[in-house]
DNA sequence: GAGTGGATTTCGCAT
DNA sequence: ATGCGAAGTCCACTC
């Protein structure tokens, strides 16, 4: 560790764009709290990102509260007024504040308090440390795009590029159709006219999907006079789903959306909207 | 803390947590990658915490697929095998992998990966950085309890799945009942008939709480003709509130948050429409 | 081990 | 703002 970052305030402006001398890390190991306290505090006004690793106890009052007692743990704070309260275990934070809190810090006798608030709902966090390992302020450069496939958007996209995918014949008319109980998936017509509801699971379908689509399926049957079928598409079945489906007249069209991803990518990809203009 | 004999030796108990010499952290700053791997291959082997800051993109390939772009970001990798890549934004890690992932390093042209496996979904995980600025091995002593604590309307939907938590007898009519000055947290009658209007604070109720009641129950006298009582319900009085709601005509009852918790725990939790339904 | 429902869910999109 | 549904949801609990 290089001295003149003991303080976090007597540090050389560094050149920027140049990526073999950026140092978008100031770093404090075992600090005193009064300079984890001056580092942290100029981060949180930079909108710096805020890393610290600790012996801490946790305080959260708002939609529900909870306290959390003293331990070495790992806390984030990040630019968009986010807080994160990590265990050494766990993928889940222990505690949190959600983006757009606003962070003020406190000394107090023998700790270095890091209070978060947000209104709408109100809630507020209350992390105090008496010992600190590690604070580091963090000016991250990230304008990476991030993509996703297979999700059950993908899904409806490829089955309205490939309306096969349910069943030879089949013509979508809409997607996301407004009925009584919610929103279809896809709705079409099969080739001899009656309508399909599709309901789309993007992996095994369980009781839920079911109902969802016969609560679908019976409020179109009240509204038209054709004919209207129910077609839950998905990946598979939890047990005795099948047996559900037949009780209720409907039906089930295997599905994986790995192949509706490919077909995508196959495909030239549209937007959702694009397949109706 | 007293001796303890295993195996018929006695052992004696070691000092833990001794602040002042514990040095839980090992930290490399802006470390060439190949020293960079050093320490994360060490840190998983010993089953530590790993925190890395750097520039790098990750790839996904499990219960979806995805890929993030090159970005600067903080990843950290927990003693239960678990992975979260965090961006400088937002509550949600962009990319990770759920606690139980095996990881393994590879040092490839120019770039360090750091690839985490798990069976049961098969899903993978690598991370690619090519420039490092932060790398911490981290060695996190936490043993502190968490709790949590009741919301208000946790306390709502306990005492509809056990309405005698108010009194024997009790019978919800509804919850959030719409009256002049607001809404009546639960209202319903007794086993004589007379309509209830339960208050419900989930800490120390105060005056307010009790002009509240007061306000609802002489709403609601004002449109039924039969005998109208008000309960408030909480886990303890304000100084000089149990006179006030004596001298109003109102009642208490005591109930602790934390034994409603526990009851909805027990009781299937339901939301609180389906009460009504 | 799978199914079910809740979460301080979060997040995005629509009204 | 509010409301609804998806999520690589995660998580705990039940069967």
């Amino acid at each position: 560790m290089s001295e003149r970052y003991l303080c976090g305030l007597s540090v050389k402006p560094v050149r920027r764009n140049v990526v073999s001398t950026r140092h978008p890390v100031i770093t404090l190991e075992n600090p005193i709290l009064a300079d984890a306290e001056k580092l942290v505090k100029e981060a949180l006004a930079q909108h710096k990102a805020l890393l610290l690793v600790g012996n801490c106890w946790v305080e959260y009052v708002g939609r529900a509260s909870s306290k959390l007692e003293a331990g070495e743990r790992i806390v984030i704070i990040k630019d968009d007024g986010s807080l994160l309260v990590h265990r050494a275990s766990g993928y889940e934070p222990v505690n949190w504040q959600p983006p757009g809190s606003v962070f003020q810090t406190n000394m107090l006798e023998g700790a270095l308090e890091v209070r978060g608030v947000r209104h709408q709902p109100r809630e507020a966090v209350r992390v105090y440390f008496d010992r600190l390992f590690l604070v580091a302020a963090l000016n991250l450069t990230d304008a990476g795009e991030f993509s996703l496939y297979a999700s059950e958007e993908d899904m409806q996209r490829a089955i309205l590029a490939q309306p096969r995918l349910v069943e030879d014949g089949f013509k979508p008319i809409s997607y996301e159709k407004h009925v009584e109980p919610g929103f279809v998936d896809v709705y079409g017509t099969d080739k001899t006219g009656r309508f399909v509801v599709v309901e789309i699971k993007r992996k095994t379908a369980g009781r839920e999907a079911v109902l969802q689509l016969d609560r679908y399926v019976k409020a179109i049957r009240g509204t038209v006079s054709r004919e209207v079928r129910g077609v839950l598409v998905a990946p598979s079945l939890a047990k005795g789903v099948q047996r559900m489906l037949t009780s209720l007249g409907l039906e089930y069209k295997d599905v994986d959306p790995k192949k509706c991803a490919e077909i995508l990518q196959r495909t030239k990809t549209k937007k959702l909207q694009e397949y109706f203009s």
